[in-house]
DNA sequence: ACAAAAGTGTTAAGAATACACCCATGT
DNA sequence: ACATGGGTGTATTCTTAACACTTTTGT
């Protein structure tokens, strides 16, 4: 080890997801300098000797979006893309982490780069090779919530049997059975009722539930 | 972006598994530099600015090993460790990878860290957290081959279905019943008989198979 | 009384599992 | 003729998928 290397430039890149109005939506900023500039993007940014990348993670979250580590109920890292020869910024390692959250209040002074949930059926043009991140991460979320329970980290602490269905199918973006995803679901023993109903129009009020673990469980079986 | 950032140490670690006599074996180096001198440990080094991970994972493995990147018919990106205040030589972030091969043989002369297979049930020490990337990546393993043909990087040209089996097996650590097995493999339509069989003792030869494609296909259904 | 979402069971089809004997060969 | 691994089919269980009406509430 007589050598002394040089390493590319290392960075973080997140994807933050959120449902709004049974949509899934994803954490966009818009670029304030080259290369790149105007454009939307994930929000990501260096990561410094001695930090971690989840460190580095919460760094660009806190700092850019104004995203603190405990509104991300679950976090998960996707992948490590090469950048070297594609990032005009120069050699650079970056790597994706996935964030999961229920609906954000942004504050507005963030930061001039406007961090904005889009809808993932409406996304803008995006910076870098963005948009083949979020394609990655969506296929990651799909295929998790379908053996674990990482849907809670979608979802408020109490909600109704619908609201989860509709979760579920915004995130796997496709109709589900109803009969046969409550069926599943209490078969799956990992939501607990409670004793009061949600009360929303003219019709009959809905059952509460929560989740009875709010941490990673793998579970078993098909949803539909 | 004023300011001039110090990266972490970026480097690369590579899980190679290969099937000897129906059990899975990975490629350990015997480390000659401290830290951990004289402990066995996966491939790894420095990923250089300029080189993608994959490059640095090449050059890792040509020169410490003598594995050239078309003895690996499947490589993988696995996941990126933090070794950040663990790694005793400073800050560092590692991407490791997974790679398959069939039964290589090793020069003898590569170098003086005796690159060797070791049996996965009879890992020796291991240095810094290596056993539980080694872990990772059997897990990775596990559920690929249950879902895509990826067991083929581990398999010769030709086969019988006897061996395909003891290959799920090795890799599965869990024996398959022969008639669901075989049954299930020609359903998927992936295997090709060939005109030839293979003849080993005082007993009924066995039809040779090849595999119709030679990259990635994503299967359905389990087995046995 | 009606509109609107909540809640509830059964049946049919397909997939996974368990299981035992005959076949071809060399000695 | 016997020892060895190759090769084959069926019955059972479990999982998935399809499908329509009654309940509760507010207006």
């Amino acid at each position: 080890m007589a050598y002394v290397y040089h390493s590319p430039i290392l960075t973080v890149d997140a994807v933050i997801f959120e449902l709004v109005d049974g949509e899934l939506n994803v954490l966009l900023i818009r670029r304030t300098n080259e290369p790149f500039q105007g454009a939307w993007a994930l929000p990501g940014g260096y990561n410094a000797a001695g930090d971690t990348t989840r460190q580095a993670l919460a760094r660009v979250l806190t700092t850019k979006v104004g995203v603190e580590p405990g509104d991300l109920p679950l976090v998960e890292q996707l992948y490590t893309f090469d950048t070297i020869g594609r990032d005009p910024r120069g050699d650079a390692v970056s790597v994706a982490y996935m964030g999961l959250c229920q609906q954000l209040e942004l504050q507005a002074d963030d930061s001039v780069q406007t961090p904005t949930f889009y809808p993932l059926g409406k996304l803008p043009e995006l910076a870098y090779d963005h948009a083949d991140i979020i394609k990655y991460a969506l296929e990651r979320l799909r295929s998790k919530v379908t053996y674990t329970n990482s849907i809670f980290a979608l979802m408020p602490g109490r909600f109704t049997m619908t609201q989860l269905q509709q979760a579920y199918e915004a995130v796997l973006g496709r109709p589900l059975d109803k009969r046969n995803f409550r069926k599943k679901m209490l078969a799956l023993d990992v939501l607990q009722p409670t004793e009061d109903y949600y009360q929303d129009g003219a019709h009959r009020p809905a059952l509460l539930y929560t989740f009875k673990k709010q941490d990673f469980q793998s579970l078993t079986g098909s949803l539909d």
